[in-house]
DNA sequence: CTTTGCCTTTGAGCGCGCTCTAAGGCATAC
DNA sequence: GTATGCCTTAGAGCGCGCTCAAAGGCAAAG
């Protein structure tokens, strides 16, 4: 499924879902993973396609956030399923999510079919918390400049 | 200067930074301060008026964020400048800016109107990170209900 | 064989932003 | 007087999210 499906099926999701936002297809290039990915990676590998350090790898792991294999030698195996994994973890760190959250919607999708709504409820209730500091930032960005231009910055900002 | 006022003078800005989106109008009245704010402040009205805690009060003037008199007892007096100060740093908090960022504007403020260019350049960089975040926020979100919808939510996130 | 380098584990350390404690001062009520 | 309640200070403690250190295993290169 490519980007371009995954475009499509998120307008018929929004259909039935109003109060979703467009995202930009632009964005959605960054969660496909490569197509020359190789069957198993190692930790430097892991950690070299998604920007995260080998520390932070294990880390995530042993809070347990994901499991990963062993190989012969005990060394730590990445497969597609832990890789998808890693890169969705990482995104919602990047838009500020808590692992405490993240931990949690990740036990409702074990939970299976039903958690649905909830895990929904949880990210819409995120993305509002981000849109909310938005807006705050925009607040704090008006008053700057204002008090810029108005008091030419000596003022007490 | 009220809300209205402050939103003309935003407009006019404007005008002169096209790349300012607009703000709120609803958002401008959070800047102000009551019109029936007392000339002095304890530490405990500051911190109902600001939604602080008393120890997050204190921790802010430790660290140099902002300076407050004290009275004849000794007891902290919060007057309007120390107030609209604290404001302005606990809107930048929300917004998620680091301390150690809106210590580096308060310096700037301090060294005069030359740093004008730095301190915008500085707020809008912010604004940049916060708009990137609420891009990364709706992609994980589009991920997700993408992946509840087709998956029925049973196979990895 | 040793060296090199990446890997393992457990457990400690760190920077941030508070948050709380301890020990005590002031001031109003009784 | 004393009890109360809010205030002061310096300094310790905490939760989060990593980040690093120590001690050692595996394996290909020379």
């Amino acid at each position: 499924m490519n980007a371009t499906e995954l475009l499509d099926r998120r307008a018929a999701i929004a259909a039935h879902h109003p109060e979703l936002e467009p995202v930009d297809p632009d964005l959605l290039c960054l969660l496909e993973l490569p197509e020359d990915l190789p069957e198993r990676l190692s930790i430097a590998e892991a950690a070299e396609l998604t920007g995260l350090t080998a520390h932070t790898l294990r880390y995530y792991e042993r809070i347990g956030l994901v499991d990963v294999r062993r190989d012969a030698a005990g060394y730590r195996s990445y497969d597609q399923r832990a890789m998808s994994r890693i890169v969705f973890i990482s995104r919602l760190r990047a838009s500020g999510m808590p692992i405490g959250t993240i931990s949690h919607y990740l036990e409702l999708v074990l939970q299976g079919d039903h958690t649905e709504p909830q895990r929904l409820a949880l990210m819409q209730e995120h993305r509002d918390r981000i849109q909310r500091q938005l807006r705050e930032l925009q607040l704090a960005l008006a008053v700057t400049d204002y008090k810029i231009t108005v008091y030419g910055g000596t003022a007490a900002p």
